[in-house]
DNA sequence: GGAATGCTTCGGGCTTTGCCGAAGCATCGG
DNA sequence: CCGATGCTTCGGCAAAGCCCGAAGCATTCC
């Protein structure tokens, strides 16, 4: 996972879709023999699944674990400000809001994340993050169990570092389930053969102002 | 981080205590050149800390945050099924039976490891280990006086993880004794300038077969 | 003070590994 | 069929990085 070629494969995965070789070799820039050997790493690790369809052949992470581990990594590396320039998408919509393997990212994502720490409904602390139990009793109003996701074995509460904004935004379980909620009540949807989120004008007011 | 080495290094600061640089230079089997290259590398990295103390220099994880990220990875690649990072030490002999700083280590070790937790003779209890009742028994008939070892500052029982076998052997007094005393009855003897550890005919079958 | 110990830096050997172009399979379209 | 496209394998090359012994600081012990 170290190799930077192999590093941009991944994290470009994190959307959840699967992409084709020849995309990924695009984006660890590199020519397609080489991406070729990274992907049959990859692969061989067990990070990587394939599906073939056609000629192409379309590779996705294996899984949700390995998602997690990306996540971690990205996490660690930005706390040790020593990550490398990457061009956040071009696509204002794209860097406004869309998923991040299960749950929400760009600019929506970052604010939200900001203000549940700053009303105090999640807790940093030294890189950990946790939820407070008024945190709880926010969140179970607007329709989100916590005792629920606790007794799932993933984490409820995790960082992810946003790919575009470089700050952390929301994901674990928590996460998942509050983008699952938006969708619930309608007050976003996702776009057609992209992980762009759109929000309605209902729900854009509403997620503004949540919790607050 | 993926470097067998610094893997090495960093699995052994899993347990929280802090590791001189020698001993971390022991645990990834390299010489203390190439160790202190990559502890620089580490802390550089900002994984690592380090405390001077005298004309020693104490390392430790830099935190919580990355003592989650390689629990989050050491997961990953077990459920990958790819641990064997590498074949730990290249001499065979090395991987069988070697000195550990003053207890045994490699296959063996980590064997007789899991058959005392197997019989009840020593209990783990959440990373700390210690002898049982029944453990100080059958020590005793082995010629372990475990009173005299419990007078001493050093704890009786500690765990160790095993270099090459990635499991858990026994350190601490007792496992310190324990040598001794595979040393005193003639069972095994060290190799000439070496760690390996080489068991005559005897000592091989009776140690195999101890306390079973 | 001098010797011993712990650790780092330096210099050079050597393996590993990433990289690419060219060639080889496989699939699709005509 | 044939050629075009997507991907992988092969061979060779160059850079990166791991490794060690020796020498150099720093600290402690006698």
């Amino acid at each position: 996972m170290g190799d930077p070629a192999r590093a941009n494969m991944l994290t470009s995965l994190m959307g959840g879709q699967a992409l084709s070789a020849s995309e990924l070799a695009e984006v660890a820039g590199v020519a397609a023999a080489t991406a070729s050997g990274h992907l049959v790493q990859l692969l061989d690790g067990g990070l990587l699944a394939v599906e073939k369809q056609g000629r192409h052949r379309y590779y996705r992470l294996a899984g949700p674990d390995v998602a997690i581990a990306i996540e971690t990594l990205m996490d660690l590396a930005q706390r040790s400000r020593r990550l490398q320039v990457r061009p956040g998408p071009r696509d204002p919509e794209m860097r406004r809001a869309r998923v991040c393997y299960d749950h929400l990212a760009g600019e929506c994502a970052v604010a939200f994340f900001a203000r549940l720490t700053r009303l105090k409904l999640i807790a940093l602390d030294d890189g950990a993050v946790a939820i407070t139990s008024r945190g709880e009793r926010r969140f179970a109003e607007f329709g989100i169990d916590i005792a629920a996701l606790k007794s799932a074995k993933r984490p409820v509460c995790r960082t992810c570092l946003d790919w575009s904004e470089r700050r952390s935004h929301l994901a674990g379980a928590l996460g998942a389930r509050l983008l699952d909620r938006l969708f619930e009540l309608g007050w976003a949807r996702r776009a057609e053969g992209s992980r762009i989120v759109r929000f309605t004008p209902l729900g854009e007011t509403g997620f503004a102002k949540l919790f607050d």
